[in-house]
DNA sequence: ATCGTTGCAAAGGCTTTGCAACCTG
DNA sequence: CAGGTTGCAAAGCCTTTGCAACGAT
C-alpha cells in the first residue's frame, strides 16, 4: 500500500480514505470489478459513498497506470482491475472466466509477427493488444470442487 | 452482394432493403462505423429509417458473422465493420487510425506463445484476441498529402 | 397468410457533470 | 487555507424494448 501512496503523490492525487479503500479492494480481491461492484462493496465501509466518486477514482487511477480498464462481453460495461506491473512496462492482461482474477504477463511475441502482418495486410502497425481469457491456477485446481 | 443474400437466407434473415443498404454501406466504405454513422448515412437513402433499425441490423449481422463489433478508446461506443473472412475462420482485425479502414488477417502466432504464457501465469488460456491499430497502405502512401 | 422487420416513442443502464460542502497537504 | 475530492441530483448518451403497422417469402 505504501507503494500506492507514493504513486498517488507523484501524480498529485491526494491520499483520501475512499481512494485508499478502492485500491485496497483490488489488492485484496485481485479480481476485475465494475464500478457498481466496487461501490457495492464500499458501502459496507462508508456510510456515504457515491457512485460518481467511484467512477472518478477508477478513472484517475487508470490514468496513472494503477488500474487497467477494459470491456467484456460487448455489454457496454467497463471493468477495472489492478495492474501489477510498472506503468509503461509492456504487458498484456489475462482474466479468469471463473473467479474474475486478472493478471498481467509480459510475454509477447508480437514483434516476431509484425513483419509478416505488415507485409500481408499492407498496414503499418502502431498498436497491438493481446487480450486473453482463461482459467487461473486456483480455479483449475478446485475445478469440479465447488460448482 | 449475392454472397450476402445467401448468408442472410441461410440464417433465416429476410433480405430487406435496409438490411441490404447497411451491408452495401460497409462493402463500399470498408471502414468501421458506429450505429450513428450508419444511420446518418442511410438517411440519405431512406425517408424513414430509425436508429433502432440500424442497431437491430448491426447486431443481427454481427451474430451471423458478417460484421465484427468492437469498442475503441474506452468511450462506451461500439463500432462495426464488415468481416471479410468466413465465419468460424480464425482471424483477427486491424484498423487504420487514419481512414478507419478495417481488415482481417489470419496470421497469428498465439499458439506458439500459449505454452510459455500458461507456464508463467498458471492460467489455462481459452480465448485470445489480438487487436491491432495502424495505418493502412493507402494512407501511408498519401501521408503528408492531404492533412 | 405468416412471421420477421421497422418506426416511433419511451425506457434502460452505465457514466458523467455541476456545484456546494468537505477535507488533505 | 488552497485546491483537490466528494455527495447528491440531474443530465448525457448510447443502446434496447414495446407495440402496432408493414413487408418479404
Amino acid at each position: 500500500m505504501e507503494k500506492y501512496r507514493k504513486i498517488l503523490k507523484e501524480n498529485k492525487l491526494k491520499v483520501t480514505p475512499k481512494r485508499v479503500a478502492i485500491i485496497k479492494f483490488f489488492l485484496k480481491n485481485k479480481k476485475y470489478a465494475s464500478a457498481f461492484d466496487v461501490h457495492h462493496y464500499l458501502k459496507n465501509n462508508f456510510k456515504k459513498i457515491g457512485l460518481p466518486t467511484v467512477y472518478r477514482n477508477l478513472d484517475n487511477l487508470t490514468k496513472i497506470g494503477i488500474f487497467t480498464k477494459f470491456e467484456l462481453d460487448e455489454k457496454n460495461l467497463f471493468y477495472y482491475g489492478i495492474c501489477d506491473v510498472e506503468k509503461g512496462t509492456h504487458h498484456h492482461h489475462i482474466i479468469c472466466e471463473r473467479c474474475h482474477k486478472i493478471s498481467s504477463f509480459d510475454l509477447c511475441n508480437f514483434e516476431s509477427l509484425r513483419g509478416d502482418i505488415e507485409k500481408k495486410t499492407g498496414f503499418s502497425v502502431s498498436y497491438h493488444n493481446l487480450f486473453l481469457k482463461g482459467v487461473c491456477k486456483d480455479c483449475q485446481e478446485t475445478m469440479g470442487g465447488n460448482r
